[in-house]
DNA sequence: GACGAGCTACGACGAATGTAGTAGCTTGAT
DNA sequence: ATCAAGCTACTACATTCGTCGTAGCTCGTC
């Protein structure tokens, strides 16, 4: 039985996240990191997370000296994204603008923010569609 | 055992959404809209998930004549905000900058929506935070 | 060469979720 | 009155998730 549900669940991108922030940690500078933030889990909660991260394969594991390390395999970026695109799959029908309509009306920006934006979207209108964008 | 869990399930969005597409319907109406778009479940599954619904108290029921007729309690723009924020909570830590800006480099937009988005943050440089935002 | 600290593997378990069956009430048509 | 069609209430059940506990291996220290 292949593992099929091939999805983060939330706790899972709690471990990941860490994993993001720290880079390459064993389970106890996971547990470490979370509990430093307020979340308080059992070292074999954290372990558990992490091996069902690598049976997903979104961590990579090698043995270093006692413990493991753990690491991960995709990046922020990627699972953000995917992450944005169903929520806008889920509740737009797959249209970005809505969205960010909403973003706009509902939430808080600031001045910096929203004159980013709006250079963002200037360059949007000078190249269409490139496709990969350079950014960091 | 009062609902403790008072949010949303995926499968429960599904069929609040067929009711804000419809209004108020009966059961029948919520699943033949549903297996219209292909989503394609039992009768009683869809009364299962109305009657979760109602528990959580996301619509409300009135018998009328023979079925019942489901209506929304909330505004879809209640739910798609609280879903939206609750992402952006988890993926951005709250800021909602990163995550439009994340849309905007990995989502397509068109021009009109460009232009759209344009006239939209020019309002935000005229309405500065005023504090509770208008809206319904 | 036995001890203890720390690590992993594995199993467990309740709650939530998605999905549906069955039994029994209602009501219009016969 | 009788029946069938349709509706709801209740129950069920496999799976997934979040959370841990326990048992057993490993290695540095006495």
């Amino acid at each position: 039985m292949p593992p099929r549900n091939t999805d983060l669940t939330d706790s899972e991108l709690e471990v990941l996240k860490a994993l993001w922030d720290l880079g390459p940690s064993s389970v106890r500078e996971v547990r470490d990191h979370l509990e430093s933030q307020g979340r308080d889990l059992a070292y074999t909660t954290v372990l558990t997370f992490l091996t069902r991260l690598k049976t997903k394969r979104f961590v990579a594991s090698r043995k270093t000296g006692q413990a493991y390390v753990y690491t991960p395999r995709v990046s922020r970026d990627k699972v953000t994204g995917a992450r944005v695109h169903s929520l806008m799959q889920q509740l737009f029908d797959g249209s970005p603008a809505p969205l960010v309509l909403q973003l706009v009306r509902t939430e808080r920006f600031t001045a910096d923010e929203i004159s980013e934006l709006r250079g963002l979207l200037d360059s949007l209108d000078e190249s269409p569609e490139t496709g990969e964008k350079g950014a960091r």
